[in-house]
DNA sequence: GTGAAGATACCGACTGGTCGGTCGGTTGTG
DNA sequence: CACAACCGACCGACCAGTCGGTATCTTCAC
């Protein structure tokens, strides 16, 4: 790693560090508490600010909130791409595009919270902003799949309600894991969804069973 | 006391009449804004009563969003019971008891933004509601598959997961319709959705396509 | 009947508290 | 000194829940 002084630095570069210590600060309680449950003051007091520190760098309570969920959603995405990526084969795309973000959410429950349960919290507002995401997620699914049906490895279906139905059901779990005191690791019911999911399609089951999307 | 007539009533049949309009009008306003942006007033407005009016049929207003919750699901639990009733066959009964469920919210978007959106809008408090919710339904098709794996209709799965994962699965379905402007009938998803979940537990292509539980 | 006593249903101004956002003032760096 | 960064008291809007009062029954003595 690189090194480097804590204490002194530029102007714009210490502006920049509590800017984000105010969004890092936001995420940690945005993720405990919710939107409307958080009070500005309550984020200052966790950056070790002040609430007309906050208002400096951001102009709103609403804009620290989007700021977050389109980099997190932004930085998942990525994830999953690059994931993608290094699959060639359609079916084992959307395997890898749906495992990664179980994987990802297995092992970042705030990121998990932020992006499906407290946007609900934050009302109206947001919605479209949650329905995007979904809709991109599902919309991704849909793509791989029609793949897989182009290619012929899976017969003809209706792919966009597939990909809403497969985001939906990955959602259902990975919300409920969530939602319950006991944080039994997710990443042991995947085997078992990627079968059911693989099999709603019509996946053969000796594919199914064969690769578990072997790395690289 | 005197006899039964249309117009007057007596006074407890009117308490009970506006304990209900009440109970309508936080519906419809809970339903339309949400819960933290309906205001105790709007309720009283829309119940035609005032605020005071409000607070001598309900404690609070918690208890108001509460009591829509529970009979509303206990509604639609009782309706599920029924056409599952009218199945003997494990998958069929599965089969009815989601059709039921979509089919309802099909019928009554408002009823379905109460138990899906809204609650959610509702913050932490109300979390262990849907959460029960949620559970409820789940597993309740997890019993329905559990009796299809016992009468070997269907390979051993894990069912509790199954359960999430297809209510999952509708459960994004219907909120997908429910946020859209354009409101495509549900009803037509609905064969496409069967097929896909039956599938996904290893129902064989022949009875997919064959029986659609009833005439529709 | 009737009309006063008592209960029940209802009203709306008010209270107490919260919270997003503002603003005049202060501090530290260049 | 200048200016960005920061502080925190304060403002205004909102709102759940309260409370003293009023209106509308119900009961029953007479």
């Amino acid at each position: 790693m690189g090194s480097n002084q804590d204490r002194p630095a530029t102007q714009a570069e210490r502006s920049k560090a509590r800017r984000e210590q105010i969004l890092d600060a936001a995420f940690h309680t945005f993720t405990r508490r919710g939107y409307r449950d958080t009070a500005v003051d309550e984020i200052a007091a966790a950056a070790q600010t002040s609430k007309g520190g906050v208002y400096f760098h951001f102009p709103t309570k609403e804009a620290i909130f989007r700021e977050l969920m389109k980099t997190t959603a932004d930085r998942l995405a990525a994830k999953v791409e690059r994931a993608v990526a290094e699959q060639t084969e359609p079916i084992a795309k959307a395997d890898a595009a749906l495992r990664t973000v179980l994987l990802t959410f297995a092992g970042h429950r705030t990121m998990a919270r932020l992006l499906f349960v407290d946007a609900m919290g934050a009302g109206r507002v947001f919605n479209a902003e949650t329905n995007a995401l979904h809709d991109r997620f599902a919309g991704m699914i849909a793509g791989y799949l029609d793949e897989a049906v182009e290619a012929g490895t899976i017969p003809p279906i209706d792919t966009a309600l597939t990909g809403v139905a497969w985001f939906g059901a990955l959602n259902e779990v990975v919300a409920r894991w969530l939602l319950v005191d006991d944080p039994a690791p997710l990443e042991t019911v995947y085997p078992t969804l990627r079968a059911l999911l693989l099999r709603s399609v019509g996946v053969d089951e000796a594919r199914i069973a064969a690769d578990s999307v072997a790395p690289g």
